[in-house]
DNA sequence: GTTGCGATTGGCT
DNA sequence: GCCAATCGCAACC
């Protein structure tokens, strides 16, 4: 079943656990249809330095500040598209970094648009819409989650020792092992 | 108008 | 473990 606006309308903390194990649907621009677990995910809020949205809305961020349920893609290090899931109230930027799915060769974020076929065109895309062509359908059952500290965020300084990535525990798709 | 760098990855030492 | 690739954008001047 499709997940519905006041699923991802809840706390940033609620949704990204919730979302742990979630199926993310995706037809591809030449029509392959995907659908795989999230094996792992990162949480990040305006209040804290990892985030984009930290100081502030810009051009960039700006999907962040959307109501949840909407897409927030971005290009790093020129390269790689990265897949974000916006969550909780219009106005809060957060969102979730989806970094690994229970597929062969998804294991990493970058890696995972690249086989979705996703890009920044699918920027603020509402999952929520009937007709998008990325969507979340609830999990099974709920997984046994692991926490660790977020990748690739030095530069945030103690905020980088939160635990706001989450893992299904024990799985064979992480892009890296928690600690 | 200019500059520095990043929520990564793959290849090489 | 180290490093290049590659470019939009944020933060300065």
């Amino acid at each position: 079943m499709r997940l519905l606006r006041e699923f991802f309308m809840r706390s940033p903390m609620d949704v990204a656990m919730d979302l742990v194990g979630a199926y993310l649907c995706r037809v591809t621009p030449d029509g392959t249809a995907i659908r795989a677990r999230i094996a792992e995910l990162e949480l990040y809020t305006q209040d804290e330095r990892g985030c984009h949205a930290f100081n502030g809305c810009t051009p960039r961020n700006d999907a962040m500040f959307m109501v949840g349920g909407h897409a927030y893609v971005y290009l790093c290090y020129g390269l790689h598209n990265m897949l974000n899931i916006v969550v909780g109230q219009k106005g809060y930027a957060a969102a979730v970094l989806i970094r690994a799915l229970e597929m062969p060769e998804c294991n990493g974020p970058g890696k995972l648009t690249t086989v979705l076929g996703i890009t920044r065109g699918d920027n603020k895309t509402d999952l929520c819409a009937g007709d998008s062509s990325i969507w979340l359908e609830v999990r099974d059952h709920t997984p046994d989650i692991a926490a660790g500290p977020r990748i690739g965020i030095d530069y945030a300084g103690a905020d980088a020792a939160l635990p706001w990535r989450f893992v299904i525990r024990d799985s064979d798709f992480l892009s890296r092992r928690v600690d």
